[in-house]
DNA sequence: CGCGGCTTTGATGTTCATCAAGTAAAGTGG
DNA sequence: CCACTTTACTTGATGAACATCAAAGCCGCG
């Protein structure tokens, strides 16, 4: 694989300085060669629900979803989106050994794996390390339950600009931007039907909210927007 | 406070045997020196939103509830029910200085204190209970994630049954129990309207699924009672 | 070219929140 | 311990918010 640490991108890698924050370069040179990387296309799915959890995987670039199939009704619920350098397996990862999610590439995406064991291992030996991945595991978490509350106070206009928001101030740090996922999906992600999402949408166009071009979504008014989210 | 390791409970309580399985006995004497009791009647708040985070918490006996609160339409948001040997600061304490939710008792409860600095240091420490740590945190936020997918997708009858399922068979073992909450708080942890909860315990008595006595539930008809919450 | 999935809009109906009004229960102060 | 007040509970009636159904246009893809 290249030199120690210049084929394995790990020293660049902003995960780094994220996760690895505490961890010596010695320690890191044998973490690096356990990574690989994997580039997934828009659509594919990394894992299933009911996959062996054997890696640990974080994503590099790109836009995931983590999302859960019920049968009896046949529903997608889209638990949360992840962004670059998100941890997205630690919500399974540490308490089981199946995922009891599955994980799909909204865009093109690069995850990369690390060996689970060494992962582990990391924790029993190196403290700040695990402290780390604790406030990690926390924080995701908690924004995800905060969506749940967010959500569920709100009606489906304050849903729909919550969500353009999310995308415009979390996800793309623009007003501009070519949404990832489907209208179903979004419905899927805060609670709502399709058609209503559709609606919506449109009802924010024809009040001149937003301007609307296929997948492209243009904020115009934010603060009518952030008003709508927030009494909505 | 006695002599080591008598009048601290440490060793008789069952949450060694849960957060301190690898932790050895020294380890132990010294964290249970940290520790102290706190007895709380049903009603008083034990965190409020916003307070300073300085140690950590699991219940001993009793029941909690984690609840948000939310201003502008003043409305609370149960977000789950704590039990016994629950680590309840879990979601806060290694992400966090302050408290991002409240807990209040919702029946007289015993909540065990240690000082967090010791814990985070157990962490640093010692790799296993880190790993146990992990895992703890994982299975917790894992299981108010699913309520709310579970609750999601379910009309009103689905989710009363869900609920009196969950405290017949999750918290108390046995079809006939005393509701720890009102209407209204099962109203806020599954998100419908404190009239239309009491509507449909009303429906259920009427077709004999249940009894209702004040606050006293006894489960009839379980099986129904299941297909209603897996249906609805 | 035709098929299936995604999007859009309108019409319809159901589910649910809200309002109102009354009863029971539980806390409070004299 | 009793009058008083407040909070919890209950039921019915109403209306609004939302899902569902239906139909048609659009786009990408084999």
């Amino acid at each position: 694989m290249g030199e120690n640490g210049h084929f394995c991108s790990c020293k660049e890698c902003v995960v780094r300085n994220l996760i690895f924050e505490h961890v010596s370069v010695d320690e890191l040179a044998d973490y690096c060669s356990s990574k690989t990387e994997r580039t997934v296309r828009k659509g594919e799915k990394i894992v299933s629900e009911g996959d062996p959890i054997s890696s640990f995987l974080y994503i590099k670039s790109g836009l995931l979803k983590l999302h859960r199939h019920t049968a009896d009704p046949s529903y997608d619920q889209i638990i949360s989106i992840a962004k670059p350098f998100d941890l997205i397996s630690i919500l399974s990862v540490f308490s089981d050994t199946k995922y009891n999610l599955s994980i799909t590439a909204i865009e093109n995406s690069v995850v990369c794996e690390f060996d689970l064991e060494k992962i582990k291992n990391l924790v029993r030996t190196n403290g700040e390390f695990a402290l780390d991945m604790l406030a990690r595991i926390s924080r995701t978490t908690d924004k995800i339950i905060r969506k749940y509350n967010d959500i569920n106070i709100k009606n489906l206009r304050g849903r729909i600009a919550y969500i353009l928001l999310l995308f415009a101030d979390d996800i793309y740090q623009s007003p501009i931007y070519e949404l990832p996922i489907s209208r179903k999906e979004i419905a899927e992600l805060i609670g709502m039907s399709t058609e209503n999402v559709i609606r919506i949408l449109s009802e924010f166009r024809r009040e001149h909210i937003i301007k609307i071009n296929g997948k492209e979504i243009e904020i115009v008014d934010k603060d009518i927007l952030k008003l709508i989210c927030l009494h909505g």
